[in-house]
RNA sequence: CGGAGUGUAGUGUAACGGUAGCAUUCGUGCUUUGGGAGCAUGCGAUCCGGGUUCAAAUCCCGGCACUCCGACCA
């Protein structure tokens, strides 16, 4: 893409309104732009983030047996109210709204009622189980305080399934599946080293739920963590007790503070009672759904990302999630073959398939580095007068700095295997 | 939802109750061209509604919005 094509433009100062790391950056550079508090619009680069991020998490949930679907936004009163999550004394942030006719409907916050409704047409035999059905969408949250930028809006996107299984064993094993995938999702996008499973409480139907938390002073939890055996508690749930029965020493826990990147939570029959979501067995016995959810927050992943992965200069993106692998940028002067050869290697790289944002405005290379650095894109490459004579390109490394010069041939092999 | 604070060009900031200024961005022209260049010139703003006053960005009241702390959450 070219850069003269994007609707974004850089800015030298953030918004002062602006105070967390994440939106701060994503808005200086250009990837999202702010509705309102807790609402954000996400731009041409934004969006190439987000649906890289969404291919990852996609794959893995592919992978584990999820089917992939898209519920809708606009949720029916009646069906909330047979889990009793309508009323707003039980469930506060509700984005309500009326239709024409009088009658009430609510923009959907979270998606159990509306998979076990669903579901209930669909599931009667133990032949139709297990289920793994998950969707993307947008979720609506009338928070009461919306804060740290895109990490918690009042509007986010975010990925949920859910496992309807025949009993707990089936149920405990794709659980354990749901988790491997799960840390291969942070893997995949850059936070794996510093992304922990951490218990936290569980409700009603276990006696833990899971989280996946990405330690960084930005974060709003606090966990305690052992380090050695990659396993943290969340300080809901610490205590002597629990720390116990996870075989877990307190001289071994260091406390930190963190951001939920994830969650997975057993549901029992929470869900599948009140809906009357049942199958038959073998011997024709009915019986319930043993359902499971399984969370991540899109959004604030990639704020996340941004909160952790950024410098003093901007945003250093893993090129797993990069909206660009390359950053092409023709420094301009009065020879126009600097101009003709940067056109010509875009080109080029393009029909390589690879995806390069090509700087091709007339600005100078001062400002045009300063934006390459704060938009974060893992390799730049530059065409000058100065590399045509030497018959090399400049590339640079966004995350080490390192600068190498290179032969076509050689850029491109270096490129792709990058 | 409790507490605190703040609303001025696209962005960042100034202005004692008395001419809304500066920087940057943007437009135009010339110069410049490897880390946000220079000169000239131009466009662009007081959150909304009331009130006090000869006069309101400034004081008062109400609303709305935003930020921070707390409570709550992916």
């Amino acid at each position: 893409m070219r850069q003269s094509m994007l609707l974004s433009k850089t800015r030298k100062e953030g918004p002062k309104d602006e105070v967390s790391k994440n939106a701060n950056l994503l808005i200086r550079a250009g990837f999202v732009s702010k509705e309102m508090a807790g609402v954000y619009s996400f731009l041409p680069l934004g969006l190439r983030v987000m649906k890289k991020i969404e291919d990852i998490i996609r794959d893995e949930m592919n992978q584990i047996g999820g089917v992939e679907m898209k519920t809708s936004v606009i949720q029916n009163k009646e069906v909330w109210e047979k889990s009793n999550r309508w009323d707003d004394a039980v469930v506060d942030n509700w984005f309500k709204t009326k239709l024409k006719n009088g009658g009430e409907v609510g923009l959907s916050f979270t998606n159990e009622e509306a998979y076990a409704n669903i579901l209930k047409q669909y599931i009667s035999s133990y032949k139709d189980l297990p289920m793994y059905p998950y969707d993307f969408k947008n979720i609506f949250r009338n928070e009461a305080r919306s804060k740290s930028g895109i990490l918690r809006g009042r509007e986010f996107y975010w990925k949920a399934l859910y496992s309807f299984s025949k009993d707990e064993a089936e149920h405990n094993e794709f659980y354990e599946k749901s988790k491997i995938a799960y840390k291969n999702v942070y893997n995949r996008v850059g936070l794996g080293d510093l992304t922990y499973i951490t218990f936290a409480s569980g409700g009603s139907f276990s006696k833990f739920s899971h989280e996946f938390q990405s330690i960084t002073d930005a974060g709003e939890d606090t966990i305690y963590l052992d380090e050695k055996k990659k396993i943290a508690v969340n300080k809901e749930v610490y205590d002597d007790e629990i720390l116990k029965e996870l075989g877990l020493d307190k001289k071994d826990l260091v406390e930190k503070k963190a951001i939920e990147v994830g969650n997975i939570f057993s549901l029992g029959t929470r869900f599948s009672e009140p809906f009357d979501l049942k199958y038959k067995n073998e011997k024709g016995e009915e019986k319930l759904v043993i359902m499971g959810s399984y969370g991540i927050g899109l959004s604030r992943l990639m704020g996340t990302i941004v909160e952790i992965l950024s410098d003093d200069k901007g945003i250093v993106w893993p090129v797993s999630v990069a909206p660009f692998k390359i950053h092409l940028i023709e420094i301009t002067s009065d020879n126009l073959k600097v101009r003709e050869n940067a056109e010509l290697m875009y080109k080029k790289l393009t029909e390589e398939g690879i995806e390069v944002l090509y700087d091709d405005r007339d600005s100078r290379a001062g400002e045009k580095f300063n934006d390459s650095d704060l938009i974060g894109i893992p390799l730049r490459i530059v065409v000058s007068e100065k590399g045509m004579d030497a018959g090399t390109f400049e590339v640079k490394e966004r995350k080490s700095g390192n600068v190498s010069a290179l032969k076509e041939n050689e850029m491109i092999t270096f490129v792709k295997g990058y």
